[in-house]
DNA sequence: AAATTAATTAAATATCTATTTAAATCTTGA
DNA sequence: TCAAGATTTAAATAGATATTTAATTAATTT
């Protein structure tokens, strides 16, 4: 759709004015490794999109995976803090119900819904979730390790009947289940061609958001059988 | 581990006896597809774990695309099958609950946890649903797509009071559930580290299948809000 | 026994890959 | 203004990749 272009002068040397080419590669490279994955993704073709040579992006970013990481960080970072420092808001507050917490947990995310460049990054993370390469394993536990830990401590003071393992094994399912539902590779609308209620009310995204929000908390609560 | 090796003679020439490499190829690429991706897979190091030459692969399965197709198909068509033949079992046996069609959805890939190579093609089903390129989708489609609405029509003879685009989306957030946990991709064990309930008791592909279900029955089955 | 078909290899083809190096141009600070 | 640093390119490096072709050996058919 929108490519972004570095204003091109033929040769070698310093441009004139600010080109901020380094956040351009990063957006373009989270569009790429989204749909491509790592490996399937060429540096030569990332830096085509930009309109530069593939060596500019070994100035920024080193090589390869360390690009892939600062793709990755950018974001993931902020979300955990977003999850912890929602975490600790429902703590101060006081009570807190299932469904609160598996809100919190899943609205850093769901923001990410509202735009396409969002949207990328959400296939991308749920790509990484399903790669059980080195590099996926270290960056996944490096970021959300701590945060989901926390939640699921959570879950078990809610949840005081469910073993511990289960617990744990429960937010894992609610992981899958909201990494698939907002990876947009369900391709949903394909699958309910035909039936026809229409678009959905009220924004896509909080919609959407409100559905697994929905599901997980019952999941959650189901008595252990 | 326990790599599969043709007999190796130098030179090239039909080999004595017989070989079946045929298979072997699908067991290994199955493998190295899981681990690696499509695009991380190379044919030269699927040829060298059998101890044959890239150019066997092309003899048998003409390109990558058309290897890694055979790859998926040999099980995902049985599963297909082994649900909609479920379905109609309960459809001929009366009554069945929301539970009864979870069960039924999942078993066929469940039983897939007991074996490294079925373990193997459940990491590569993972990922091929969140792969958004052309050549997943239309698999996915073609396979899947059918028995998946089967199930999503009987669900919502079950949940009158769902409007069918929510039961759709539940039906995905089923699929999410259980393709992340048993693609072992989540790594519970690590999450869990220091929990210590121990390993599950009466074999881990049953524990597992059985807290699957219990998850997503409820999330089913959750009163639309 | 001869001819045909099946299964394999070695070698070549034609790209594509990430990364490095040296040179070129611009900006900034002294 | 001049030197030092920042940002870019062209070109080279050193491989890796999928696929095809022709030759070779064994099995099967006639």
């Amino acid at each position: 759709m929108d490519r972004i272009m570095a204003k091109k002068r033929n040769g070698p040397g310093r441009p004139g004015g600010q080109t901020n080419l380094s956040e351009s590669i990063l957006d373009v490279a989270e569009q790429m490794f989204a749909d491509n994955g790592f490996a399937g993704t060429a540096m030569r073709h990332v830096a085509e999109r930009i309109g530069a040579t593939p060596a500019l992006i070994n100035y920024y970013f080193s090589n390869k995976e360390t690009l892939f990481r600062a793709v990755f960080l950018r974001r993931a970072e902020k979300i955990t803090e977003d999850r912890m420092a929602r975490l600790a808001a429902l703590e101060a507050a006081g009570g807190y119900c299932v469904e609160d917490l598996v809100r919190a947990f899943l609205e850093p995310t769901a923001a990410l819904l509202d735009t396409a460049q969002g949207r990328s990054f959400l296939r991308l993370h749920s790509r990484l979730h399903m790669e059980p390469e080195e590099i996926a394993f270290a960056l996944r536990r490096q970021v959300y390790q701590a945060s989901t830990r926390a939640y699921a401590e959570a879950f078990a003071r809610l949840l005081p009947d469910l073993p511990p393992r289960r617990v744990y094994h429960r937010v894992s399912l609610m992981v899958g289940a909201y990494l698939y539902a907002f990876s947009d590779t369900n391709r949903l609308g394909e699958l309910t061609e035909g039936i026809g209620d229409g678009p959905l009310p009220g924004g896509e995204g909080d919609r959407m958001l409100q559905d697994v929000v929905e599901f997980v908390a019952a999941g959650m609560r189901a008595s252990p059988g």
